[in-house]
DNA sequence: GGCTAATTGCAACATTGTTGCATTTAGTCT
DNA sequence: AGACTAAATGCAACAATGTTGCAATTAGCC
């Protein structure tokens, strides 16, 4: 996975250094979108420091190598796990535990373009986030309840 | 429109100060989602002036009656135009303008719905947000190709 | 190993958001 | 209308997040 996203910056001629690396394995053993500051303190917690100046520049390349994607909702930064070909990005965040899931499809992408395109708008991006409990949490919830 | 804020105001026991309803003018005059700090500077250009940390309790206030809806994407404030029955939003952001338009349907909030429970989530909320261009920015870009 | 452009670090700053406490004010009662 | 009081606002100080220019470092090349 990290290896693939070195492949893309090699080929397209950024160099593979030491903080890109950093970045790129916090990124992808993270469950959930993680500001800048977050992967900052994520990597001291592993005696490793990175300026923020850096963190933010190097998310601005994934981004625009595609390597990371930019939650419009929570401003945090997630590794791109699924392609663009659509321009949609459609995910669920659990509000009791952060945790992230990114998932896909056409049918619901197409529609709600449709649905925009009857207001004479033009969809050239589309993000969908629901917040709600994973089936972890859920779980845990309803546990709680039980007992109380 | 301002009227009926200021009634649920008053219903729910909240006095009825000079900056709320200062910042509910500008809520209702705004195309476009505006930040605390957005409200702040539209308020001085006409010469009034609020300590912004007012104003961010205004707004979290505004929030919890349902006169106002905190995007989640942009972090910025609109008013509320449409009911909030399904815990769902859905958004045209112009990326040229900035302005705004609410959408609401419920065959997609359902299908979406849907969709997540099939990963056994559960959603509270949703949020759906298209960004593209408007149909007067969508002429204006095409006009300027044209022209080029 | 040395070279050079790319990358990072640093410093300084701008913007945004938060908290506790003193001051002011809207709504009520007389 | 004037006084009272809880609610609301303002203020000060601070914390967190983002941004810019420039000097120092380093990855990838010879």
């Amino acid at each position: 996975m990290v290896q693939d996203s070195i492949q893309v910056l090699q080929t397209q001629g950024y160099k593979v250094t030491k903080p890109r690396r950093q970045v790129l394995a916090i990124l992808n053993g993270a469950q959930r979108p993680l500001s800048p500051y977050d992967i900052q303190r994520l990597l001291r917690q592993q005696g490793k420091h990175l300026n923020h100046v850096t963190i933010y520049r190097i998310l601005d390349l994934f981004c625009s190598l595609n390597l990371a994607h930019k939650l419009l909702s929570t401003g945090g930064f997630v590794k791109c796990v699924l392609g663009d070909k659509e321009g949609c990005h459609r995910f669920m965040v659990c509000h009791r535990c952060g945790t992230l899931q990114e998932f896909a499809d056409e049918g619901l992408c197409q529609e709600e373009n449709e649905f925009t395109r009857n207001f004479d708008f033009h969809t050239k991006y589309h993000l969908s986030e629901s917040s709600g409990l994973c089936s972890n949490c859920y779980r845990k919830q309803h546990q709680k309840q039980g007992n109380a």
